[in-house]
DNA sequence: TCCCATAGTTCGGAATTTCGGAACTATCGG
DNA sequence: CCGATAGTTCCGAAATTCCGAACTATGGGA
């Protein structure tokens, strides 16, 4: 199996950020793994609330973060962790990563959805 | 024809912005109205350098926009004024604009492409 | 007034992307 | 070696996007 390659930091697009971040089940689960540290993808799946991904689904959600640079994911036996590239982005570019979680944070307290970001429960 | 409805600002959502935000085409156009102040969709077509952006496909940018609560067209005899909503979008999403304005400048810089966001010439 | 040009929208089909079930692979614990 | 768990891959269906062609609306003449 690949051992999951990731983009070097001076590759990243805004667009895929953007693209990766658009999707709010996405940005849910980027959202959980920089709240919890590190996540694998299975324990995710249950952690959205009612919403059930299925298997499949999730597994390109993860690659999609991925691919955009935005999470870092390793393989330990069976499982594969991820950790958010946080740190790196934002010295790529400034606010950005911020910005939209804020947003989606501050969204979530007007109009709560299947995406509950930073929600206190 | 419809008077071109705009949705109040704080019907706004996160992932549409960003889901309107990771088309470098409509990046570049919505970087050129804030740069400019106002521009009439016509204009927006010939200013994105080399790439020729079908009529259809222009309009239909334009609509993804307005309905991301981005921009605020209004029509003035045969042709289309768009405004950013920059302001208002900044006061409910504080950083989010500018944080992705940004990341695409900084892009633009290292890694030229169609979407050619101030760039200088 | 009628006609034309300009600016933009709508329609509809092709191309692309996303979704998700089923089958598959990899690894660990017996 | 076997079964269970964690995740990927494959592939067809559904949804989205793209864009040419036809259409609509407005202003400016003649």
């Amino acid at each position: 199996m690949r051992p999951l390659s990731h983009p070097p930091i001076e590759d990243l697009r805004p667009e895929a950020i953007l693209h990766a971040l658009s999707d709010p089940i996405r940005a849910a689960i980027f959202a959980k793994i920089m709240q919890v540290g590190c996540v694998e993808a299975c324990s995710a799946l249950s952690a959205l609330g009612d919403r059930v991904i299925p298997k499949s689904s999730l597994s390109n959600h993860f690659k999609v973060l991925r691919e955009a640079g935005l999470i870092r994911s390793e393989r330990h036996g069976v499982e594969v962790r991820n950790h958010s590239r946080w740190a790196e982005v934002e010295a790529r570019f400034p606010g950005l990563l911020s910005g939209i979680i804020n947003a989606y944070a501050s969204d979530a307290g007007s109009a709560p959805r299947a995406a509950e970001m930073a929600r206190p429960a």
